[in-house]
DNA sequence: CAGCATCCGCTTTGATACTG
DNA sequence: CAGTATCAAAGCGGATGCTG
């Protein structure tokens, strides 16, 4: 484990448990994917040493983050998923993740990708229209695809492909992320190259979420499709 | 500097700036104290070595994070502050310390302190009687005193002590800290050795801020004097 | 004294190979 | 699939020395 700063202080503390590297990112995956085997684990986690994620699945069971269960038959492998307290890093992730998108505009082509990724800048997205009918948009961005479901005023995102969406997004994940992040519009997007077929208006209804705000903003910006 | 993740993700990428060990631990100084001279950071960063917050500093100038100026007379000296992007991190460090909080409780008897650290989790507080006049409680937990200041629903603090505060909190850091946060009571803190003078309503009119929340909450619990 | 730079021993990380 | 084992390279902690 991370030595300890040794300061009675609360960032301290926890920077004592969560302040190594890699530990941020395997939650990030828990935290996106649910519950994941050892394999899924380092698939998600690209350049990471095979030991050091079983050293840091070790460390973060101890701290009481993660907890492993024998799944049973047919899947018949261990599962690691976050215990409550470990879900209660959502907000530290979500913050650092924010602060951190700005960067995502300098981010050389070399970096590697993964489509559950794009689930992180969906969590700061709101539906705007949350009257509206739901709404689903599969986005095709990688390997596998992944599905934005937008309803009653909130957005989700899961692994894997949906039946029958209103929309398909497909193209780099750069420029995917940068439409949902509300970078650069549509129009700008498909010059670039992304493909968008279905419903334009399940687009229009995402909507950058203001920082920390659990209710109603006067961010009335909208999104030209 | 460290590493990168080289990952097309937001997470990683500001772990990529701000992930090295002491990185916000320096961040904290800064946001706590404003602009520090060099031997500043180092006291308020037990533990660290000198030739690493050198190293650190130059990093984090380079990601804008923080600039240096040179300070005219009579001060006469290098100083480190926070830019615009730094002073962004506090929503980030406020999450991180609220999750941290409970580790205290575990906290060696062995580990540093600094009296200004107490500035950390009355950050997390509120006034609940901002139609009241405002009040001052000047907390003694160290070797230099800070003082909270209540007034207009707001609560902030500054290093230094105040004159004719409404009270003056003088005891053990842990206990202090225990209280501010609401973790046990007046009476409780006071049989553990807490020495507290002055105006009781002073203290009673902080309240825990609810998670993520800039407006109200329905979170009416008071602390008993 | 403020603000570093250098050196050295120890720990952590990264890359790869191997195993039940 | 879910890890261990090994080893080189990088990072860190502590002490000390240098410069305006």
């Amino acid at each position: 484990m991370m030595r300890s700063y040794g300061q009675y202080c609360a960032l301290a503390k926890a920077l004592d448990v969560i302040g190594d590297r890699w530990t941020l990112l395997i939650v990030r995956e828990l935290l996106i994917r649910g519950a994941c085997r050892y394999t899924d684990l380092r698939n998600g986690l690209p350049g990471i040493a095979t030991n050091l994620l079983a050293e840091r699945l070790r460390e973060l069971e101890e701290a009481g983050i993660i907890a492993r269960e024998e799944a049973p038959p047919p899947v018949a492998s261990t599962l690691f998923r976050l215990t409550p307290r470990g879900a209660a890093l959502e907000g530290v992730m979500e913050q650092i993740a924010r602060w951190g998108a700005p960067l995502l505009a300098a981010a050389p082509k070399s970096d590697a990708y993964c489509a559950h990724w794009i689930a992180m800048p969906a969590r700061h997205l709101r539906d705007h229209a949350p009257d509206q009918p739901p709404v689903r948009i599969e986005l095709r961005a990688g390997d596998e695809p992944v599905t934005v479901e937008i309803a009653n005023g909130s957005v989700r995102t899961r692994c894997g492909a949906s039946e029958n969406p209103d929309a398909v997004m497909t193209g780099m994940p750069r420029l995917m992320s940068a439409v949902l992040r509300g970078e650069i519009d549509l129009a700008k997007a498909r010059a670039g190259g992304l493909r968008f077929e279905g419903d334009v208006q399940a687009l229009c209804r995402l909507q950058p979420r203001a920082v920390g705000a659990s209710t109603d903003t006067n961010d009335q910006r909208r999104r030209s499709p």
